[in-house]
DNA sequence: CGTTATGTTGACCTCCTTCAAAGGCTGTGG
DNA sequence: CCACAGCCTTTGAAGGAGGTCAACATAACG
């Protein structure tokens, strides 16, 4: 057995040069003699749902990308209350914060087993200087951010609750590759669509009743895209 | 009189030399040789309420940097409705998305008399190329970007309109520094808040009746921060 | 001065929250 | 193997917050 990353047995240093996602992750363009230069700080993580990765405003010494799963950002209000403002899969990058300040702005905790990478600021910043496509792929990530939290402005915090959960399903379904999808919990849900726990539970329910998502025992099976979209832009 | 940005008279090429926003806007750190080299395709623009910097889907061929007024990215979504994803002050940099994209994802719109430079994307891109100074300041707007979208989904859309409106309050209060600052109208702030134009209205005019705000006319005079600091965090 | 946008207010009703209780799944220990 | 605890989901009932539609007031503008 060679060490790979795509080996779920294989927890501990990178080797990014024979890793699958290396073409759309972080650091593709890179030559094999560069990525050898910069592994050693590499850790590859494998990860539960409930995981922390960070905390919201401790020190952020390193950044992450996703190769397989699902993470969360999740904010602590004033009030008490909690916020998700980001859903995170294979291909996206967390925590770039701390490439420009000293602490996070959210906690990042894993929704579904997730493979990951954590990778020093020094050493993407380092990067960012030396290799134009590290740089590209960096800019695009940060815009990628934008563009995400921007969607969870117009699609999960605007129109009906309905709506929104159609919206939800409809960004959750586009992950479904693996067999081994599982819904968040009504409570994540409710914090994703800035809607209650009970609201949400209510939704589903109605939703698995008029037939639109089939699901086994908490198990997502497959929905009706086409109901959901006509739902979502309602 | 000499031509100078500060001047509302004068319109067109931009002196950034002798620009006093110089020193926070993107440019920061640049001598006055290499500001010489790429002042030439920048423009100077002066906006007043209603116009249009760019609309949405349109080709992206300029970053915008906003010296004075008030900008705000609008969403057009798939029902008709619209949102306002972002308001954006002196400082700030808007359109970053032509750097790494073909097209504007928002369209941006002027909601206070404004200042404004327009920059060629290819001059930010080279000089993000050659100056680490402009590459750091590049990304921290966006991860700035990055941190207001966030504030719209934790501050604007979570919770009731209320508290939503109150937050609102805050975030345009910081803002007065100009006796000249006018409200945004109840449709955009119904717009930004993700409630209707009417909800907006009927929770102004109770903010005003209970003195949390106080206005002549229309225009802003003062505000009970702490009051309002209070309905924030219910 | 009429005309048109924008703000305000009322009445009604829907949707969502709140509080509460019941049902289902899982793990643990007897 | 069963009993029980704990957690999550589901469902109910009641109330409130906000949406909708409409009328009216006020300001902006030619």
């Amino acid at each position: 057995m060679k060490p790979n990353c795509t080996n779920p047995e294989w927890i501990g240093r990178a080797k990014c040069a024979v890793c699958d996602v290396r073409n759309f992750v972080l650091f593709a363009g890179l030559s094999v003699p560069e990525l050898d230069a910069i592994l050693q700080p590499i850790d590859n993580l494998h990860a539960a749902p409930g995981a922390v990765l960070y905390e919201q405003g401790a020190p952020a010494p390193s950044v992450y990308t996703v190769r397989s799963g699902l993470i969360k950002l999740k904010v602590d209000l004033p009030n008490g209350c909690q916020r998700i403002v980001r859903l995170l899969r294979p291909g996206d990058v967390v925590g770039l914060e701390a490439l420009v300040g000293e602490r996070y702005h959210h906690s990042a905790i894993v929704l579904q087993d997730a493979d990951i990478c954590r990778i020093p600021r020094e050493v993407v910043i380092r990067l960012d200087q030396t290799s134009p496509q590290v740089h590209q792929a960096l800019l695009q990530r940060w815009q990628r951010s934008v563009d995400q939290a921007d969607h969870f402005i117009t699609a999960l915090s605007t129109g009906s609750a309905e709506a929104r959960m159609a919206r939800l399903l409809i960004l959750l379904g586009c992950t479904v590759t693996d067999s081994d999808f599982v819904f968040p919990s009504r409570e994540d849900m409710g914090a994703l669509l800035g809607i209650t726990t009970e609201t949400a539970s209510r939704i589903v329910a109605e939703f698995k009743r008029r037939g639109l998502v089939h699901m086994d025992k908490g198990s997502y099976i497959g929905c009706d895209q086409g109901a959901l979209s006509r739902l979502a832009d309602s």
